[in-house]
DNA sequence: AGAGTAACCGAACGATCGGTCGGTTCAAGG
DNA sequence: CCTTGAACCGACCGATCGTTCGGTTACTCT
């Protein structure tokens, strides 16, 4: 067992940093100069403990996926009615996606211009097809609404979630997770007039 | 009046070839060399009509930001029933988002790096703001339901309608900008559940 | 105390960045 | 036919890109 030899860099606390910045400039636009900058250390030290930049993403979207679909495992999204398991999908998306917010954040930002960010969009796809899925068995039982095409209202369903990364804030006092998620459920399901 | 005196590039022609490779590969992600080989002109020759590539960034994000606020001076955006004017104000986002996708999808996706985009970030704001108040008015009148904090809801909403740059493709044959409009509209208003 | 090594650094690499410059091509107007 | 100027080009600029490398520091273990 190797414990720590002191107060120092490990990749995983390099890559919140790293991430922090991505999000501030864009993953493009971060330099490794702007990274060590934030970091406190040199540029060549940052090759110390990750092999480069692209590492660095890959880690950060691969932390991302794995919450997400960890969701579609929990019992609630696999057992019961689908409008039910629909409704569980959202609210943890919700929350997953506040927890683990700047690792979300930079991965619904990825455009593929990597191997890394084309590897990444393809997970992505394969997630919202498993819950467009979901809608689609609620709409077929008759659960929700059948005049909105399922592929549509999937897309801005997510387009709604996603969203939360563009301005939520864990630092200043606002709603918490579960109240977000609580409003993004009652939106998606009732919308906004009285239900 | 000056007539094309041969068949060349003129600023728009190239704002459109620029915005295409732009939204491909990211605004930090596009070099000039990718603009001279996607507008098939060499790199210098870029210069003999455009400033430089910054300029190309506020052209397009203008005529986005323009659109968007011309909405807010429609008739139906200004008289009658808050809840009347927000469902304008929506449908009509949807419908000029497609207008001008390519537009408003680089506008949505600005960081804040350059003073360009801090610029647009700032306009940007002032707009949702604008929407926001309408919502606002119609929640004072009980039009729409209370129980969602209204910045949140606002929110939301945006985030459900700006989601469509990212998968609306004009090309396929998909829903039109109208049937889009009226999902959104349905889906913000009355949500997945039936009517 | 001395060996071993994780952590770190400054300097420099070739490549590419956004942008400049002097000069060439070519169509319109007199 | 000749001048004019918009359109365009290849070559090049200093700066910055992600990355590499040789060497130094500082901590742990024996």
């Amino acid at each position: 067992m190797t414990t720590a030899r002191r107060d120092t860099y490990t990749p995983e606390t390099l890559l919140s940093v790293a991430v922090r910045v991505f999000n501030e400039r864009g993953y493009d636009g971060t330099s490794m100069e702007h990274l060590s900058k934030a970091a406190g250390i040199s540029k060549s030290s940052i090759y110390h403990h990750v092999s480069g930049k692209e590492e660095l993403l890959k880690r950060a979207v691969s932390r991302a996926l794995d919450g997400l679909f960890a969701i579609l495992d929990e019992e609630h999204a696999r057992v019961g009615r689908p409008a039910d398991r629909l409704e569980h999908v959202v609210r943890r998306m919700v929350e997953m996606l506040i927890a683990e917010l700047p690792y979300v954040t930079l991965l619904l930002r990825v455009r593929g211009n990597t191997e890394t960010e084309r590897w990444a969009l393809d997970r992505r796809r394969d997630f919202d097809h498993r819950v467009a899925e979901l809608l689609k068995a609620a709409a077929a039982d008759g659960e929700v609404r059948g005049d909105v095409e399922v592929r549509l209202a999937t897309r801005l369903v997510f387009g709604m979630i996603n969203s939360i990364v563009e301005w939520y804030r864990p630092d200043v006092r606002g709603a918490s997770d579960r109240e977000v998620a609580e409003a993004v459920v009652r939106l998606v399901f009732s919308g906004l007039r009285h239900a």
